[in-house]
DNA sequence: ATATATGCAAACGCTTTGCATAGAG
DNA sequence: CTCTATGCAAAGCGTTTGCATATAT
């Protein structure tokens, strides 16, 4: 290469190493500002489509518009939490057995499934609701 | 009321009438100019926005980040085609049997879900795709 | 008069791109 | 010298809002 791509090395090292799921390019810009890498948001972009493109990190669209990186690694599903926001990864609850009779009775070839359950992760439910003594 | 509501009554009927299934505000605005009603696109945006509070209507956002707009009727889920970019409905392939084990298992509660799954519609498998002789 | 519907234009939020610079091979 | 990474600023795109006007009750 012909320079060091500081940014992607770091959002990789950062997505490895926390445990936050899905991330949005907000989250990644902060994460780094963090760590000292005052990084522009285009770069963070731009970074983060090239790890996708190169298969190291999906990219996926949630009802709010908003993009978000996570690791990839074997395929789930998520759990977006209406308490707290966080998209939460969930294993994968549907295979090829859900599809079959579907695919037959409408005449349609499923390639791809993307799932997004709503309700309350864990975390929320073992914890007081914000407002619950104010 | 104080004022009759073209648009609102004109989108309600258009999407009673018409088999196309889940509208994008664009689709909304060129249809209802195809009827002479020339709106503009923050009525038509205001009138659809309306009739979702009201239940009249569901709206939903995808991957491409555009809402979608469809009839309220019984739960279904969607099939993105990927070939002609169509929202096509088909039934709910996930009861609450599917997620019990999971609510269980991973401490959570499901009070929702979206599904969306990526594949070619009936239409499409029928039809040469577009690119095939060209 | 009052309340809702609409048009017009502009603001918004997030994403994306153009252009110039920097630095490694 | 060439090629990629980055910053900065601006453009894009779809959605949303502010404000003035129109109209039915």
């Amino acid at each position: 290469m012909a320079r060091t791509p500081v940014v992607s090395t770091a959002l990789l090292t950062l997505m490895r190493e926390r445990h936050h799921h899905a991330w949005t390019l907000e989250d990644l810009h902060a994460a780094l500002a963090e760590r000292e890498i005052a990084a522009d948001f285009s770069s963070v972009f731009r970074a983060a489509e090239k790890l996708a493109a190169a298969g190291d990190i999906r990219k996926l669209t949630l009802e709010d518009g908003r993009a978000r990186f996570e690791l990839f690694d074997a395929h789930h599903d998520h759990l977006h939490c209406t308490r707290c926001g966080e998209l939460v990864p969930v294993p994968c609850l549907l295979g090829p057995g859900n599809f079959a009779a579907l695919e037959r009775e409408a005449g349609v070839a499923i390639l791809d499934h993307h799932l997004v359950l709503s309700g309350i992760c864990r975390d929320c439910r073992t914890v007081p609701s914000p407002g619950a003594s104010a």
